[in-house]
DNA sequence: TTGCTTGCAAAGGGTTTGCATAGGA
DNA sequence: TCCTATGCAAACCCTTTGCAAGCAA
């Protein structure tokens, strides 16, 4: 990244982008800053949103939006992701031979294409363990009714 | 569709999903309150969203998340929509030889996959001819100076 | 010294929710 | 009649913003 591209490099703003590289949990901005606070415990939420944004816009880090609260990706590598519908939980996806998935030729109706986001939905391992517990309770009910 | 899935098939979900199939521009619940109260001045805008949540969570319509206000589509078929990143309106993709883009195979980390969105972002024809009008602008004034 | 950035707190804005009433089955 | 759905308005919650003070360059 190019340390020119904002103003100021202040220490909130290196450690909340050392922070988020350091992990693979596509943290919220209220994860983050709860991280961010045991390196620099008076850093505000809304300093941590500001950069946030910031860096996403710089292409330095991804905010990958949808499905409730925002979440950061420290990879700005163009890669899938998958988000739990239950919990909201965000993990990366390894699509097997992605050079069989350039981006298409389509018809865009006037837009300009600058890029694109393939996202998938679904239910991460710890829910579904969940709702297998609560199918099995069910049906343990249902015959003992 | 349906009409078991829910328990009253009342005027205002049917004239929600109406005006919404009428449509293709993707609208917010706020701009669609607006449409249907040409027919039902009284619906108040928590009704359409309790409408659009169900519909959405039925599979009867398509709810777009991510960059800013959510939009609907009363299309509930699989495709691609492109959002504009300047005003933020929401348009379809013809994806052009779609059967060369099936789901692709892929690692997704214990998760179980229930679906999957593809979607792209840039300018609409609109915001590409204001942002080119205000390049041109600025050229003339810069030479001007 | 300059002016970008921060911390704080309040405001914003889309969406959800509680409750009494209306109305579909 | 029974119970879900509605209208209304307040509450929610994530995110943004205004401002005075702090601090990198």
């Amino acid at each position: 990244m190019n340390p020119k591209l904002w103003q100021r490099n202040t220490q909130q703003r290196q450690v909340i982008l050392e922070e988020l590289r350091k992990l693979t949990s596509h943290p919220t901005a209220a994860k983050l800053c709860e991280i961010v606070r045991r390196r620099l415990p008076n850093i505000s939420l809304g300093t941590v949103y500001r950069n946030l944004e910031l860096l996403s816009q710089l292409g330095v880090i991804q905010k990958l939006e949808g499905g409730g609260e925002a979440r950061f990706d420290g990879n700005a590598a163009q890669h899938a992701h998958i988000r739990c519908l239950a919990c909201g939980c965000v993990a990366d996806v390894l699509v097997n031979r992605p050079e069989k998935y350039p981006l298409p030729k389509c018809e865009c109706g006037g837009f300009e294409v600058i890029g694109h986001r393939w996202e998938f939905f679904g239910l991460c391992n710890r829910c579904r363990q969940k709702r297998n517990i609560r199918k099995r309770y069910l049906e343990r009910s249902h015959k003992n009714a």
